[in-house]
DNA sequence: GCCAACGTTGGC
DNA sequence: GCCAACGTTGGC
């Protein structure tokens, strides 16, 4: 089992969401990033999905889902009416992919962008790197746990 | 709302 | 293939 780290602008698309969607499972489209694309097609189905809120008064990690369909075409991209519409998606060729995600739990507290800066052991995850702007994104089970453990902490 | 960082587009 | 212009992301 691998583990990710998904982003969502809370406005658009929340985990509160998530959990009220129907069977609590939501497809993730509009992903227009190849890096990003790439990565949801190496998910499998009972990966740990770590979800993040983005572009909101407190950025950071608010919950847990996973992975509950593997990656199949973004049929969003074929929608004039869409605003993820991509003219030049092809159905006989899908450029753009998703997956399912079924919602898990909501984490205790949010685990904050700011926090997450702070430690070593998280350097390396594209998140916190300066200019990153990557929506999905491979977690190591090192850096899974310690944030799992950070949920504990008093803040 | 600002703007730095980055990806994409398209002229050449 | 280069690179300037443009659009988007997303923290602050």
């Amino acid at each position: 089992m691998r583990y990710w780290l998904m982003k969502s602008e809370p406005d658009e698309f929340s985990l509160e969401d998530l959990k009220r969607a129907k069977g609590q499972t939501e497809h993730w489209d509009g992903v227009r990033n190849y890096q990003a694309r790439n990565y949801m097609r190496e998910m499998e189905k009972g990966d740990q999905v770590l979800f993040y809120h983005s572009n909101c008064a407190e950025p950071g990690i608010v919950g847990l889902a996973t992975v509950a369909r593997e990656a199949y075409p973004d049929h969003t991209a074929l929608d004039p009416e869409d605003p993820h519409y991509d003219p030049k998606s092809n159905p006989d060729k899908p450029r753009w992919f998703m997956v399912d995600v079924k919602y898990e739990r909501a984490l205790k507290r949010t685990i904050t962008l700011t926090e997450l800066k702070d430690y070593r052991t998280l350097k390396k995850m594209p998140l916190v790197r300066r200019g990153n702007r990557l929506s999905v994104m491979p977690v190591t089970k090192k850096q899974r746990d310690f944030i799992l453990g950070l949920e504990k902490k008093i803040r």
